[in-house]
DNA sequence: GCGTGCAGATTGATTAAATCAATTAGTCAA
DNA sequence: TTGACTAATTGATTTAATCAATCTGCACGC
């Protein structure tokens, strides 16, 4: 009936949101510690089990860490934009299939932007994230102290290097989301050593800001990929 | 310390996790009912607040929806593999300059594959959403009943006519986190005529099935989309 | 001196029972 | 048939208490 319900007041959704207008206002970075949920809980003058049913939206998307014993903490949520679903359910293979063409939809033109923008450190990175075995090796003067750095992937990197945050969300996201369905297919790449060639090729067309070329090669990598991807789940199904 | 800390079993997440195999398993879709409260409780051998816990998780994510006095229903975000972030903090021009950016980097791609794969359908939404003031208008046959239909964005109606819902998915998380975060601008749009009538000609383009056409209007859209945005952005600044 | 290890305090996790509030459905009367 | 009232269902919240993990600091021993 309600059809376009407006929906109302809401619930303890606005417990959240005064949780995140306080961590606004009080200028928190991810790492910061927020009060207890006691002190949370007599400050929005409501009961724990309530504020703790607010902190858990909350960490569900990463916005706020609850460890135990220890404290409640600011996430790295908070800062995003955009995310991959956190509660993914079992996927079948054609929704495989789609993830990939949308990054083959997507990844050549970062690709294209990563070879203008870059900048030199990102380009270090993007070698060794090129580079297997090398791992996180000297970059002595990195200094990338708390920084979480995921393990480092080649198209993460490469999304990166383009300079916008929230296209290296969406590549990210649409990386994470991969990852938990991979494990449906048996291997994605079969011929890894050509995957990394590729990847080199395409690290090289960055480093020589040669953005057309750094497109043209992302493209047909990620061609190959999909071709990969489709014989897999045809042969799945 | 702990820095790669692998995250332990984690807390009331595995009740999540749980919840979710049972929608799996029940092959429950978004609309249906789950268990009241008090059963899930009983079920999972947990009391009601710690079930409740779990519940909003997945609540932050659109998996489910509990409704006051009537029961819980699965939600349309289990299906999804990408989202906005549900609880964005404010955000300052610069980042708004790169939403439109990626969009920039990602809708001129998804107009050529939409004019490519459209189907008829698909082509009398987009025709819709071009149109102002046409709204719902006839279209009887449909028969949408249960389908959430956000209001008509001919942004969002032509990612969904690029025939993948990832990529739909993606542009319409790009769209609903700028939705947050226009109200930080004044208009985006100077010249609402001028952007109609850009539409109108990507729907032709689409509705002609000339890709590369499409594709280079779209860009020039949203060109001038940034460029609105960047003046606004340099002014409020 | 320095590190180990054992309390105690802090803080989150969970339970328990009870009450409040909103929706739904059923019933009865006009 | 229609409308309003009532009762059952179900989620929302409170209160109080207990369990478990983490951190702090002091004492002990090498």
């Amino acid at each position: 009936m309600d059809e376009v319900a407006g929906r109302r007041p809401g619930l303890s959704e606005q417990l959240a949101e005064s949780l995140l207008a306080l961590i606004a206002g009080e200028r928190l970075a991810p790492g910061d510690a927020l009060p207890t949920v006691r002190a949370l809980a007599e400050r929005l003058d409501v009961t724990a089990p309530t504020i703790r049913e607010a902190l858990r939206r909350l960490e569900a998307t990463d916005a706020v860490r609850l460890r135990h014993g220890s404290g409640i903490y600011v996430g790295p949520g908070v800062l995003r934009t955009l995310m991959p679903n956190p509660n993914p359910i079992p996927v079948d293979g054609a929704q495989v299939l789609f993830l990939v063409e949308a990054r083959l939809a997507i990844e050549p033109g970062v690709a294209a932007l990563a070879a203008r923008h870059r900048s030199a450190e990102q380009l270090a990175r993007l070698e060794a994230s090129a580079t297997p075995g090398a791992e996180a090796g000297s970059g002595a003067g990195t200094a990338q102290g708390s920084e979480r750095r995921k393990r480092a992937n080649f198209h993460r990197e490469l999304a990166g290097a383009c300079g916008n945050p929230v296209l290296y969300e969406v590549v990210d996201s649409l990386l994470a989301a991969r990852a938990g369905e991979q494990r449906a297919l048996r291997r994605l790449v079969p011929d890894r050593a050509r995957d990394l060639d590729q990847h080199w090729a395409i690290f090289e067309a960055v480093r020589d800001r040669d953005a057309e070329l750094a497109e043209e090669l992302t493209r047909s990598h990620l061609i190959e990929l999909r071709e990969n991807t489709a014989a897999q789940v045809a042969e799945t199904d």
